[in-house]
DNA sequence: AGACATAGGTTCAATGAACGAACTTACGAT
DNA sequence: ATCGTAAGTTCGTTCATTGAACCTATGTCT
C-alpha cells in the first residue's frame, strides 16, 4: 500500500522492502527515529517535512511495526514513537545509502559512527576497525564529522552535534523562557 | 532535483543519495539494470512503469552518470542502457534492502547470489560464504531460488531464470514469427 | 480570570507527479 | 502496401505532496 498503487509484479524482496519504505521521506523518519529522534515536533523541526506528509508516515511506519507509537505522559496525553527492532534493522541500508551518497554524490564526512566499547571507527558495513567486532546498532556512537555545521539553525540538529548512542533518545534544549 | 522539491534542509549523506535515487521507480531501474537489463521495452515488460515515467527515470540517471545511453545499431537508431560504475556501486544498497525485505516482509529467498569464481553464496554484505573474498559485483551470478515462480509471464522474467552473471547484458527470447 | 505557549495533530486548496491509453517516428520484413 | 518492432512523446485523469491555517487539551504567567 505504501505506494499507492504498488510494486505488485515484482516478486523481489527489493520491491517488498520499497513497498514498505520506499516512500518520500519515509526513510529519513526511519533514520531519525534510530537517531534518537522520537517527539512529532522533533521530526518536523529536524526534516522540514509538510505537518500532514510527517503524519501519514508515522502512521504507516507504526502500523507497519518500524515504529512504536507510546504514550510517555498523561495529562496533557503525549506520545512519542520509538524505533523497533524491525526498523533499526533498517539500519544497514541507510548505511549502505550514506556510503553511496559520500562516495559518489558529496564527499563530506559529516558524522562518524564509533563503537561505543572500544572507540574504533564502525565501517559502513557494521564491523569495528580496531576490534573487528559487529557491532549492534544500539553499541554506535555517532559523532559529528569535521565538515559538519557546528551552529545549526534548529534544535535538533543542535542537539546531534553531542556524541549520542544510536536508539537513545535524544535530548533537546528546553525551550527559552519568554523574553 | 530528483524528488522535486529535495531534501535541501538535510545535511546528511543519506539524504544525499535519496536526492539522486529516492523517488519512485529509481532504485528498480537500477536493480535491473544491475540485473542486465539495458532496453527500453525490457525495463517496461518487467517493471510494469508508465512508459512516461521510465523515459523520466532513464534520463535522469542518466544525467547523474548512473546509466550510460549507447548506441547498440544505427538504422534503425537503437540506445540501451548500461550501468556505470557510480550504479553499480548502489548493489550493497539494494542487498541491503533485499535482506531486509526478506528478512522483515516476505521469508521467501527468491534468488540467490553466488560467487562465480568459486560457486559459494554471496552474503548480504558481499562476502563469499565460502572463500571469503569481497566479491566485485561483475563475478556475482544471480540464480533463481527455491521458491521463485518459474514460469514468469514476461519475457524478461523468464530470461531472468538463467543463471546470469550480473552486470552482463540479459539475452531475452527472440520475438515468436507471427502465427 | 484571561492571555499566551506547547505538543500533536487535522483540514483544505493549489500544485506536482504518476498513471494508462493513444499516438509518433524510423526503419525492416512480408 | 501493410504489418511489426523499438523507443519514445502526448495528454487527460487520478493521486500525492505542499504549506498555511485551524483545532484540542493542557499548563503557566500576570
Amino acid at each position: 500500500m505504501a505506494l499507492g498503487k504498488d510494486y505488485v509484479t515484482q516478486e523481489c524482496s527489493i520491491a517488498r522492502a520499497l513497498e514498505v519504505v520506499g516512500e518520500r521521506w519515509t526513510l529519513l523518519v526511519v533514520r531519525d527515529a534510530i537517531y534518537g529522534v522520537r517527539r512529532y515536533n522533533d521530526f518536523l523541526a529536524h526534516l522540514g517535512i509538510p505537518r500532514a506528509v510527517l503524519s501519514a508516515r508515522l502512521r504507516t511506519l507504526t502500523e507497519e511495526g518500524i515504529l512504536e507509537k507510546r504514550r510517555y505522559q498523561e495529562s496533557p496525553p503525549r506520545d512519542e514513537y520509538v524505533v523497533t527492532e524491525r526498523g533499526a534493522a533498517l539500519w544497514p541500508v541507510l548505511r549502505a545509502l550514506g556510503r553511496w551518497g559520500r562516495e559518489h554524490v558529496d564527499a563530506h564526512r559529516l558524522r562518524l559512527f564509533l563503537h561505543a566499547d572500544c572507540g574504533g571507527e564502525v565501517e559502513p558495513y557494521g564491523k569495528c576497525a580496531a576490534c573487528g567486532t559487529l557491532v549492534p546498532v544500539a553499541d554506535v556512537v555517532m559523532v559529528p564529522g569535521p565538515e559538519l555545521d557546528s551552529a545549526p539553525a534548529d534544535p535538533v540538529s543542535r542537539a546531534l552535534l553531542r556524541p549520542k548512542r544510536l536508539l537513545e533518545p535524544l535530548e533537546t534544549e528546553p525551550p527559552q523562557p519568554a523574553h
